[in-house]
DNA sequence: CTCAAAGTGTACCGATCGGTACCTCTTGAG
DNA sequence: CTCAAGAGGTACCGATCGGTACACTTTGAG
């Protein structure tokens, strides 16, 4: 198993397409952003789409594996970890480059439902809900997926706000929320 | 005061946008699906740009006058109305050629802190936030600020969910945290 | 009727779009 | 050393991008 090439381009062309967005990012300045030439992506990927979906297969495996483990590092108990969730938000908002979601960016590029790129979004989000739920299963509460939905909406809402930048600090007052909605579904 | 083209061109351009995104959207294709000459276009807005900023104009105007015109209608008090704000959106997410929030596709294609765009998208959510904000001061809520951003997390976060469509009705889930957080701050 | 304002049609500009053809250079296993 | 596989370079394809030039038609107020 190699880890060359292929993977140095997927990585270099995440954060070309997060910094500039995807239409906005042809080939030509993927080229120039990332020291690959156009016939190596092309022997990679048989089209921009492709490599796309491979961009957001990376990114989905990147960001899900680091929000679990930074809940499980800020909180011992499903709980904690369910409101710890805002903090790791918090963090992630603070750094430098951050630009919102990558895939609320993705599926508001190529919208149509059927769409491969706009169903790999939402599988990404599927996935999410999959493990918040479980938590709240965890955590012995009253309708755990009910519960998980809503702090999910606080987190999708807490992520478009804080990229909009008009409101201080989104995640905190997700936080807030969140932490009313917990304790009204107590077990 | 003459209702004409040039305002039919950005309500045409509107509903181009709104479909098929912006740079995804050329002059050309504006030009096939509004009936109106490129010429034209071109007297009445120096760049493309200054045509998105016009067309974000009247949606913010439509969307706010829709929404806190159907929040009075669905509901008698301040405090009922903040909570009818999600059941009007329900009704927008049930609509055929729903496709998420043009702010915040279009903060997102131009996604500068300081581009024009991305400005206007934000001044959108303040006033939002503004108008939320002295609701739920009449409803008498302990911190109404904090109340109006609560609330208005889950609307963004509504928002995005259904335009992703792996949740059946997040207006709803919304409104049910909606319900818990307005519950735990009588004043 | 006159005449300027407003709108149209068409052809075009250089730049960039996604994608391909073709040839060279490197590299590592046999 | 040999030679296929992988990567790079360059030039190019037709289409489309945002934007302009210019000549024409419509229209409404004086």
């Amino acid at each position: 198993m190699r880890p060359t090439k292929r993977d140095e381009l997927v990585q270099r062309a995440l954060q070309a397409f997060y910094r500039n967005g995807f239409h906005a990012t042809g080939m030509d300045k993927l080229v120039a952003e990332t020291g690959i030439s156009k016939t190596s992506m092309y022997k990679h990927f048989r089209t921009k789409e492709d490599l796309i979906l491979a961009v957001l297969r990376l990114r989905d495996e990147h960001f899900r594996n680091w929000l679990y483990r930074r809940m499980e590092e800020l909180a011992d108990t499903p709980r904690q970890q369910l409101i710890a969730m805002f903090d790791a938000l918090e963090e992630w908002f603070a750094e430098p480059g951050y630009k919102g979601c990558m895939f609320i960016k993705a599926s508001s590029e190529y919208q149509g439902a059927s769409h491969p790129i706009h169903k790999q979004c939402a599988d990404h989000k599927r996935m999410l809900e999959r493990h918040i739920t479980e938590l709240a299963e965890k955590s012995g509460l009253t309708d755990p997926g009910a519960v998980a939905r809503q702090l999910l909406l606080l987190k999708e809402g807490a992520i478009v706000t804080a990229h909009l930048g008009h409101t201080d600090n989104p995640a905190q007052d997700a936080k807030a929320a969140a932490l009313r909605v917990l304790s009204t579904h107590i077990g």
